[in-house]
DNA sequence: GCCGTTTTCGGCCCGACTGTTTTCAGTCG
């Protein structure tokens, strides 16, 4: 798949014309193919020239460095621009606070293009001499310089929320605050978040601004105006904080919920009707003032039903709400059971009864324990005597439950050459078999390919586990064909999972997007290894929203005898295995 | 560089904050 390697050359092309101080909007078409490239879910060498063009952002030009790249490894306008502007460049405009204006500037005065020497040169006050740059903008350049330092990554949201939450909560504390809400990419729920966006109301703004700067976690102001207000957490995360009035509190929690995409597209519309939208509201050309109070009716005064943050990426959704083709998303109430969980027979941490108490006080009505197999041994993984040990209490458990029941499981073990970790003889006695790959996910894509197609070929695997093996920051899906796997799947009905555990999120909402579309059916699962961790259910129900999916396309949205019919039921003969 | 129910040329989203600029450019989201 080389659509990633595409994009990142388009990005840098990007990159190195807004240093040369290019058309604006030539470096936007870069962006915007390069972003793409990244969504698509078909690799380009896959895909027809036509295909390619249909795409709108692709056009003849790009189309064509794109083939010469796939051919040539390399673009000849990339090469060209590398040997004008100074390679390296790109990587001040890293630094926050400083941009391609600058970026050069500096490199024309001073002969600096990487971060270290920039940062000598701030510390020794030699950058002051560059004209446009005084004693502030030095100090301001060192400041950015450690900050790049210390978030060069984005977090997973599930490492965000948390702490944003409870900013929340103490916003909301302070007197005089009428509204207070999350916008930005947390608000999408999007899987990985660099900043944190918070949109107020406040009778006394000026009292909310000092309690926000003053939180204990907060560790330096960066911008403080009477509209925003930006700080870095002492854990090096950066808090906006917005406060605007309360009637245009809708358009300001659309605007600033963004994406930037979905806005631009969304204000080239309004363009179109003869509207201007802005963060105060919708506009007439008039000055006329026609919605801006809730966000239903920001979209309303565009003629569009409201679109769910979690869609709003540019992909497809303004086109589908005005054709009324939006979906009807999957939501956290539409949850019954959480079939991925770990308990102290392998490496969680809890007994049955505590996640069976868990789940119950989730409102759920099953839960299938799923612990690893023997191969796991560094996850004490189970053998046949420990998983009938285990299918025992289970038994005995159920008998004391009422309408809820625990499905006996594991999460058996894909070995490199793409057998199961367990004889069929044991995983015949299970309710319910999830096969995951562990080990080897450097291999080639056939092998990995393989592995996954002989596991779907087994009679007694229900659903593969966290299918591309990607763990955040580290490591990346491996190279399995999820085409090829998404085919397999719906012919023989396995499911594939969502699994919610935050470095994970795996299927992600592309893919799984692209499963739901080759009617495969998805499991949300937390592979919770505490009983606190089923409360992950979450982030992967955002996964799945992004994703377009519905709650018929989901299987633990069914209802206990639902699935107990699922469970029953093979949809094909599985032939391939040996 | 892309794109076309005002356009094949001339548009392309919009505003806040900062610093050094005496009227605005750069950066960010």
């Amino acid at each position: 798949m080389k659509n990633r390697e595409i994009a990142k050359a388009l990005n840098t092309i990007a990159d190195l014309l807004e240093i040369r101080g290019d058309n604006p909007f030539r470096i936007r078409a870069y962006r915007r193919a390069a972003q793409i490239l990244e969504d698509l879910q078909r690799s380009v060498e896959e895909m027809s020239d036509q295909e390619l063009l249909s795409l709108p952002g692709i056009g003849k030009d790009l189309l064509t460095k794109i083939r010469q790249y796939q051919r040539e490894g390399k673009m000849e306008f990339l090469e060209q621009l590398k040997r004008e502007v100074p390679e390296g460049l790109t990587e001040l405009m890293a630094v926050p606070g400083l941009g391609p204006a600058t970026a050069r500037l500096i490199y024309e005065h001073l002969g600096i293009r990487d971060v270290d020497a920039l940062e000598r040169a701030a510390m020794e006050g030699v950058l002051r001499g560059v004209p446009g740059i005084r004693e502030k903008t030095e100090k301001n350049i060192l400041k950015g310089i450690q900050i790049l330092k210390r978030t060069r990554v984005r977090r997973p949201i599930g490492m965000v929320m948390p702490l944003a939450e409870e900013i929340l909560e103490a916003l909301r504390e302070v007197k005089g605050v009428k509204r207070c809400a999350i916008a930005g990419s947390l608000r999408r729920w999007k899987e990985t978040i660099k900043d944190v966006d918070i949109l107020a109301c406040a009778e006394d703004p000026q009292r909310l601004i000092r309690a926000f700067v003053s939180l204990p976690s907060v560790e330096r102001v960066l911008v403080s105006g009477p509209a925003k207000t930006s700080v870095i957490l002492r854990d090096a995360l950066q808090v906006d904080l917005r406060i605007v009035q309360e009637d245009s509190f809708g358009s300001a929690l659309q605007y600033f919920t963004g994406s930037k995409e979905h806005n631009i597209r969304l204000r080239e519309l309004a363009q179109r009707k003869g509207l201007k939208v802005n963060e105060y509201g919708v506009y007439r050309s008039d000055g006329t003032r026609i919605g801006g109070e809730t966000e239903e009716g920001v979209y309303q005064a565009l003629g569009l039903p409201f679109i769910p943050p979690e869609l709003r990426e540019d992909r497809g959704e303004i086109e589908a709400a005005m054709d009324g083709r939006l979906p009807e998303l999957i939501s956290i109430e539409d949850i019954r059971g959480d079939l991925h969980i770990h308990s102290i027979y392998s490496d969680g941490r809890n007994r049955l009864e505590e996640l069976v108490e868990e789940a119950m006080r989730r409102g759920y009505q099953y839960i299938a324990i799923t612990d690893h197999s023997r191969r796991l041994a560094i996850a004490g993984g189970l053998d046949e005597d420990r998983i009938l040990e285990q299918i025992r209490e289970i038994d005995a458990l159920n008998k004391k439950l009422n309408g809820f029941r625990v499905f006996s499981g594991v999460e058996v073990d894909i070995m490199n050459d793409g057998r199961l970790d367990l004889p069929e003889e044991t995983l015949s006695r299970l309710d319910f078999v999830i096969a995951s790959i562990h080990s080897g996910l450097k291999q080639s894509s056939e092998i990995l390919t393989m592995r996954i197609l002989k596991a779907i070929g087994s009679s007694y695997v229900r659903m593969i586990g966290h299918p591309t093996g990607r763990l955040m920051p580290d490591r990346d899906a491996c190279e399995v064909d999820l085409e090829t796997v998404y085919r397999e799947a719906s012919r023989t009905g396995t499911a594939l999972e969502i699994n919610a555990f935050p470095m994970r999120l795996d299927l992600n909402d592309t893919a799984a997007r692209r499963a739901a579309e080759h009617g495969v059916k998805l499991i949300i699962s937390t592979d919770a290894h505490l009983k606190d961790q089923m409360g992950y259910m979450r982030y992967g129900v955002a996964v799945a929203r992004r994703a377009w999916l519905r709650k018929e396309d989901v299987l633990n949205t069914l209802t206990l005898p639902e699935f107990q019919n699922w469970l029953r039921n093979r949809k094909a003969p599985h032939s391939l295995i040996s």
